[in-house]
DNA sequence: CCATGCAGTTAACAACTGTTCTCCGTAAGA
DNA sequence: TCTTACGGAGAACAGTTGTTAACTGCATGG
């Protein structure tokens, strides 16, 4: 087991952590490239220095929200794919899912969506990486159930990166759309991946 | 037919489309909400309160480059389901397009995919719109065809989206590539194009 | 118990931002 | 041809930004 850290770096982790979470707060408003260090700083209460003993700039503060939203994504991926049933009862439970992430990481998702494309290199490519290691673990899931028996790896990667994009813009979907429209959201995100779900299943021969 | 605008309108739009032009370049290495006013105009080679004279706010020079990029994907995409030939014919088809179209407007579909979920509330609600139009265009094309009869206006509608978000992605695709992997983007785009139209064919019953 | 190291502070820097006001040249319309 | 309207220039404003340097207080390890 670890040590107790002592009081100073947990002290210090304290306001990273605090450091971090206003910047998720100050991204629901705007993209990562305009938010100024002072910005964050100031937010948390602290000088404008001490952001210097913990990122050495926004683009790193960046890297490391992508490690903390994704981490958060990662067993609803996880628990996505393998959850138990037939095919639609396993979309429906799945949607299900990602609703409730959104209701409870609302910041996490918002971020990523937005900084996938956004203008900061290598937050973009941080988010890819992250993607990827999902879509490689949805893949490893989807290999184990017996449908998808005689399917090529470069078939089930596909299947599986068009799974976890389609989670993301459901997730994204569920986020813009006002509450009482997230009915709606989650119907039109289930057909779609049973539509998906069908054409996989009627992909060989 | 409309009349020769004059001499003093014509150097307007002139200055105008420099200020779009010089800002769709800056927004290829950051986001609009970092976008300056200043910066824009220092790029065209013009006073800075020159700007006021045609946007009173970047957002607002936001709105008028929707207006620009999605109106140049307008076509793309109307060609993109109305191509002639058989199905797996009309994706590959299909796909050549939007290569194509990435190629000649690199910097609108960069543009359309930051700023879809980015820090500007305007813009993020002007692309939604042109997008939900040509969601609708899709869906009437796709109503054309003969495979899509008995099909609900809201299943048509949930196709034509799963096809427009495709096309989006699959040219966000195509923009990250290096030159020596335009091809597998192709590849893999068209198997899940694909794979959905295979579904398609199967939704009913 | 004391010396060291480190998180955080304060002050200052040049550079930059959006916005307003005043002015200039000239095309447009009478 | 004369007046007006307008695209653009110039200067100035208060406020903000990232970054540096030297400082302070305190937990830590010997």
């Amino acid at each position: 087991m670890s040590h107790t850290l002592g009081v100073r770096q947990a002290k210090k982790q304290k306001t990273r952590q605090a450091l971090l979470d206003a910047a998720l707060g100050l991204l629901e408003e705007q993209s990562l490239s305009s938010l100024g260090l002072r910005e964050v700083t100031r937010a948390v209460g602290v000088a404008p220095t001490a952001f210097y003993r913990h990122f050495q700039s926004t683009a790193d503060l960046g890297v490391a929200l992508v490690e903390e939203a994704l981490g958060s994504l990662h067993p609803m991926i996880a628990g996505t794919v393998s959850a138990a049933g037939d095919g639609d009862e396993r979309i429906d439970r799945a949607v299900d899912l990602i609703a409730r992430h959104v209701r409870e990481y609302p910041a996490h998702i918002r971020f990523v969506a937005r900084e996938r494309n956004g203008g900061v290199q290598k937050v973009r490519a941080a988010i890819a990486e992250q993607l990827d290691r999902f879509t490689g673990e949805v893949k490893a899931e989807l290999a184990k159930h017996p449908e998808s028996a005689g399917w090529s790896d470069d078939d089930l990667l596909m299947l599986a990166g068009l799974y976890v994009d389609q989670m993301l813009m459901t997730a994204c979907n569920f986020l813009e759309a006002p509450a009482e429209e997230q009915d709606q959201v989650a119907r039109v995100a289930t057909r779609r991946m049973r539509l998906i779900s069908i054409g996989s299943r009627h992909w060989l021969g």
